[in-house]
DNA sequence: TTTTCAAATGAACAATTGTTCAGTTAAATG
DNA sequence: CATTTAACTGAACAATTGTTCATTTGAAAA
């Protein structure tokens, strides 16, 4: 018994990386074995190094890539408009692409400790990368007098605080529907930085 | 070589605790063994099972006093006023007791999935408790037509999450003392609620 | 069909894990 | 002082860890 039917690499690289993903946003980078990801793609524990090196880079790719197609699908969003516009469409789009991802967010939060210091350091810049983008907004606001901020950076972390908690309670199941939570948090980033709500 | 000089549980039972606390906080509760713990304090892993059933037990003791020290030092602080005062008085009593406490904030909700299903549901309560404190002020200011709010519940984790989300960033030697910052927050909670600023 | 090569097995490895416990030592009690 | 008891040691345990590798299998290319 060795390679399975109807296997390669282009078909079993991402049941990894699912895998992977899916128990360690369960139990915890560390809690979770190389040998129970095997099983969950159904695999023994050596074939997983036919895709990482080790398990270290297992999590680094794992994270780089969230945040790669974080930063890829930000780009080809619409950044035009005047500042309200964009800032609308920042907490839309950071809404809508971050809320079905829950397994990937909590992992790229929560296992940033258990990156080697390189490591971490690229995913770092990569995630104050995608904070610029919020922050380039406030900035352009007040440049415009339309928004009152005391501190650009500062509001930039709490807004971003406030939309990366939705990750911890939102269920599709809940009390409000999507499209209402959306323009609730439309409404407290611009009461954030001191626009009239309509 | 046995018990050691000058040694008794109300001063190794802390010190295995903040020992616990530090390590868990850098590394995560799993990835962290007995034997380590018990280096720290200076002691065998062996000696650790006199103030602890088992690990399980260690970490829902963390969670549950920090979950206590919060909720009883919340008891005692003022909680009087008209709404927006007491909003006030809550962002500041979040911030002064949560900054300073970075690793049982950090460890609080970061390992709460390595909980026992009955461990954790007896720390969300406590944690709901707590949210509910803040909910109470905004429902009275809703009701004394003071604040202008769309949903309280969603409001109040909306405030908690960008609360809790300045322990990630905040360090004493940062660039704002931590006076202004605290403005910036009740500035920030006060907009939120549809209070205009002063 | 035969050949080639990618994909997987399964056993092995040294190290480490949480936990137990009989024995040993220092502090507290009389 | 002698006795008791609380605190700790150190070895042991079975299980599990990440990783390696010679071997085997199925799929693709000739």
């Amino acid at each position: 018994m060795a390679r399975k039917t109807g296997s390669h690499a282009d078909t079993t690289r991402p049941r990894v990386r699912a895998a992977a993903l899916q128990l360690i946003a369960q139990h915890g980078f560390a809690a979770v074995s190389m040998r129970q990801i095997a099983a969950k793609v159904g695999v023994q524990a050596g074939a997983l190094y036919n895709y990482t090196p080790d398990k270290q880079t297992l999590l680094f790719d794992l994270l780089h890539s969230h945040m790669d197609e974080l930063l890829t699908a930000r780009a080809v969003a619409v950044r035009e408009g005047p500042a309200c516009q964009q800032l609308e469409g920042f907490i839309r789009f950071h809404i809508r692409w971050h809320l079905p991802r829950g397994d990937q967010v909590f992992v790229s939060y929560m296992e940033l400790r258990n990156l080697t210091p390189e490591n971490f350091a690229q995913i770092e810049q990569l995630r104050r990368t995608y904070e610029d983008e919020l922050e380039a907004i406030l900035r352009l606001g007040v440049a415009q007098g339309v928004f009152v901020v005391a501190d650009t950076k500062i509001t930039t972390l709490a807004l971003i605080a406030m939309l990366t908690g939705m990750n911890n309670w939102y269920r599709e199941s809940g009390r409000l529907p999507l499209a209402l939570i959306e323009e609730i948090y439309v409404d407290l980033a611009r009461r954030a930085v001191g626009v009239a709500s309509d």
